[in-house]
DNA sequence: TAGGCCATCTGGTCCT
DNA sequence: AGGACCAGATGGCCTA
């Protein structure tokens, strides 16, 4: 809890803000809403003010074109509402190119965040919630905080057994130290799951937020 | 039903 | 020119 508490809570507004909309709330599992293979990413993004004559791809291979009709479009505009070289047809082919590009690059974004979660030392039977991915990435920073702490012991302790110096007792006892995520336990409550964030109430998580 | 979390699309910027 | 990265916007799903 240690390290969380390092974290200045103006740093968490800033991230929050920096974000835009609610991007942080409560420690909560996702997996009902991991559907990019096949997705819905049917979206109408902003169709007032942006060349979309068909939907948007919600495939993988983003090359989605079937309801792209370029006869319907307008003329092509780049992003000032000029007109453009490339025909509506190239530009969509383009976007949909990009688009795919962006997919897989989130895609293998969430693949290393999943092998994050697959190392930190947090439940990971079906049976309990996938960390979010900010949570993720907090824990997965107290855990290596914690490690370094207990590498740093280690080498004391060497240090001490070997030339019989004094043992610097202001160290927590091996094992416990205070920067582990969720002591004593692999599968944390949701108090646990709290403490885990600064100054024991986060905005972080909806079981601190939710108190009065 | 509101809020949280997420995937996706999109345009901008920077780099090769 | 094309790709990588980023952040904003949007809508869907889920939970309290």
């Amino acid at each position: 809890m240690a390290d969380l508490k390092s974290v200045p809570a103006d740093a968490y507004m800033s991230l929050a803000q920096s974000y835009g909309q609610s991007f942080y709330g409560a420690l909560r599992g996702a997996e009902g809403t991991r559907n990019y293979a096949g997705g819905p990413a049917v979206l109408d993004f902003n169709p007032s003010s942006r060349d979309r004559s068909g939907d948007s791809s919600d495939d993988q291979t983003g090359d989605d074109e079937d309801s792209f009709d370029p006869t319907k479009g307008s003329p092509s505009y780049d992003n000032e509402g000029k007109l453009t070289g490339k025909k509506p047809k190239e530009q969509r082919s383009l976007r949909l190119s990009i688009n795919a590009r962006e997919r897989r690059r989130m895609h293998d974004l969430n693949d290393a965040l999943d092998g994050l979660r697959s190392v930190i030392p947090y439940a990971h039977s079906p049976s309990v919630r996938k960390l979010s991915k900010i949570a993720t990435l907090l824990l997965a920073k107290n855990y290596i905080l914690m490690q370094a702490q207990a590498l740093e012991e280690m080498r004391r302790l060497v240090a001490y057994l070997n030339q019989g110096q004094t043992l610097n007792t202001s160290l927590p006892p091996f094992g416990q130290s205070s920067v582990y995520p969720y002591p004593g336990t692999n599968v944390p409550s949701t108090a646990e799951k709290c403490s885990a964030f600064p100054a024991g109430t986060s905005s972080l998580c909806k079981h601190c937020t939710d108190k009065p």
